[in-house]
DNA sequence: CTCGACATGGGACCCAAGGCCAATTTCCGC
DNA sequence: GCGGAAATTGGCCTTGGGTCCCATGTCGAG
């Protein structure tokens, strides 16, 4: 449905499993790209493509957990979907402790993949969205200077204009010139708009 | 170091490691509750006790993962740990995605399930001081009149006195009074504090 | 040196918010 | 029906927030 439809990154050092997934995915309407190992995949991985990944847990060089590792570093992190067949109780749990949208065995169901994919799609989209806002946050923080900077932060803290002032040494007066310049430069009316903006950037 | 000692609540078939984990945790300064069933779970499980639980899957009655799933309809959620010794790797997954601390396999390293049962206590506390947060704004809500309540939404919106009036269809003087007795109950001096304390509320 | 960004403020003015005092109406429970 | 809580509104005054115009001073880039 997309313009762009979203890649689905396969790493797997089993040929056979790659060109068979591949088939089934691309039949699915999916991107697919298919990686031999975790540094092929990296070579190859494109953070800004929407999509996610399935790994196999074993691979040469970097595993299957590394390469989760490494992904988890980036932002938006990439979903990742584990698909192994050899694969212990240990190794599943910290997979999802550390961030897996699922952890399924070999032989899968095409159903259970495609599942667990169009979830992963689902993470990733809201990743996305959200690292957006924030990077617009972020991009309207730097606009500031920094005495707005230091206003905007004692006004989201409730403060009232003549103890911001006291606070920062200055006259009242000055302190309604910055804070009006910084509402202007923020885009936003009122103080709770402020405050939900700032929450919603610092919180998740 | 507490008052109250943390109770962890021993679900287990298996009356020998029952024994066994009691004397362990007995002797880590535990209070334990072991238990033979879920629905002898059940019954001596109290919510409001510090603690975490530790679960095996296969349970006469209602399995592990049914437990789990009783556990999550209270509040605030019950940690649990799973400890099993016939587990496979779609129950784990299972487990985990449904709020599960860990889930181990027997036979269990002493330390591997007091470090889990560690940070059980820990999600657990937390747990209970987001609760006693949320049950205290609860508390502050039900002593606001219906109309006190309309005026703090519109409030938290960021909207103006005057705006809030027409909304009503009352005058503008009216919902000061109902702000100010509002702002009063919420005990919040500001419209930012008051954001922050309805988000918070409402977010996790 | 000049220009622009930044910080600083004074004066005037307007609107918003809130406190104080007082009042009316409505509806509920005893 | 009476007491009381809730909702409603008025007037009056103070404080707070925000805007406009204007002015000064610093500092770094060009």
């Amino acid at each position: 449905m997309p313009p762009v439809p979203p890649t689905v990154y396969l790493v797997d050092d089993d040929k056979g499993i790659l060109v068979a997934l591949s088939r089934l995915l691309g039949s699915a309407g999916y991107s697919v790209e298919p990686c031999a190992s975790a540094e092929e995949f990296l070579a190859c991985h494109d953070p800004d493509v929407p999509g996610c990944a399935v790994l196999d847990l074993q691979l040469p060089g970097m595993d299957g957990l590394g390469l989760q590792g490494s992904l988890a570093g980036e932002a938006p992190g990439r979903p990742v979907i584990f698909l192994t067949g050899r694969g212990d109780i240990p190794a599943s749990v910290k997979a999802i402790k550390a961030g897996a949208v699922d952890f399924l065995t070999k032989p899968v169901e095409a159903s259970t993949l495609l599942a667990a994919i169009s979830a992963a799609l689902v993470h990733d989209l809201q990743a996305r969205q959200g690292a957006s806002q924030r990077r617009a946050m972020t991009e309207r923080l730097a606009n500031l200077t920094p005495r707005e900077r230091e206003v905007l932060g004692q006004v989201v803290a409730g403060r009232r204009n003549k103890q911001i002032a006291a606070d920062l040494g200055i006259a009242e007066k000055t302190t309604k010139v910055h804070r009006g310049r910084m509402m202007e430069k923020m885009g936003v009316q009122s103080v709770a708009d402020l405050v939900r903006l700032v929450t919603v950037h610092n919180g998740p």
